[in-house]
DNA sequence: CACATTTTGTTCCAAATGGAACTAATTGTC
DNA sequence: GACAATTAGTTCCATTTGGAACAAAATGTG
């Protein structure tokens, strides 16, 4: 008969063996690509809000205009996943920053062409340095052949997903 | 001499075209993965939001413990990277739904002894099974070959995060 | 061309969030 | 053993968040 009451004698774990999770669950593969997508960004997010006050939503929308000459509000929040008033909000808080730019579209009332301000790019240039100083870091633990074929499986499930997302 | 308002003249991208971005980021290894991981596990959030009531760090708190026969709140904070009133709010909603259970650890007065409860149990073999569909829906496109490498890969670059998080 | 439907973006508001200050317990230091 | 320093967990509170309802424009349909 198993302990009814585990947790009374059950040893604590060290915080080493927290990451068996890592192995235990049945999930294994979403959650250890989970856990290390939000680990290695997460701290970037923070130094990004300490140092240049922008949100996370914020700096996702200038990234994405500073890869993107034109785009609407909409492709925004398909881009990143996040609600349509998210992306609102952030748009007219970096408008006034004079990050970004927004123009009617002449051919649709409805929506408003974005795109990046010198002021912007140059924010961005200081941020970018950061995600990529990250990504060495983290990514710099693989050899030639291991980053070879992460880059193409990364690729190939990018594409998948972003196409079954549609 | 370039173009001084793209923005005007610029032809708006395609929704196919939006993915363009995966190439052109500096740092696209990095943004593809969270790209990834956020559209792999943020609709099967929000069905269990929609059916079941549960915030995410609520459920990060029952898959940890599901996972983990006793915990203490500071490593679900450090195995979820959430602040730790975050989780303390998640472990008084848990405890009041009767799926998880605490108990004051007898020989350090500060922190208590978290365990899941049967009913706790039973909630997460319901949950489990989405997280598994989804990521056998996104982690089919690959081949055999991949998936092995892709394994052993996040194998390494998870405990290499985890370590240099520490 | 009238009118229902869809789409873009905004506003409203209740709920979630997380930093900072706090309490209680433990550990370290002299 | 006194007292500073650290740690686990909670509470407070201002800010952020995102769902839902909405207005304006465009598209579809008879």
């Amino acid at each position: 008969m198993p302990d009814e009451r585990p947790n009374a004698a059950t040893r604590l774990p060290e915080s080493s063996e927290l990451t068996a999770l890592f192995d235990r669950a049945e999930n294994r593969h979403l959650y250890r690509l989970s856990y290390i997508a939000n680990a290695l960004v997460l701290p970037v997010y923070d130094g990004i809000k300490r140092d240049f006050g922008l949100s996370r939503g914020e700096y996702l929308l200038l990234f994405c205009l500073s890869h993107m000459p034109v785009l609407t509000a909409r492709d925004v929040a398909e881009m990143t996943k996040r609600p349509r008033n998210s992306i609102s909000r952030a748009v007219h808080r970096m408008l006034d920053e004079g990050y970004i730019d927004r123009v009617p579209d002449p051919e649709d009332g409805r929506q408003a062409r974005l795109s990046i301000t010198a002021k912007g790019r140059a924010l961005h240039e200081r941020i970018i340095g950061r995600f990529v100083d990250r990504e060495d870091e983290i990514f710099g633990v693989l050899d030639d052949t291991e980053m070879t074929a992460l880059d193409a499986i990364l690729q190939k499930l990018a594409r998948h997903v972003a196409a079954s997302a549609a």
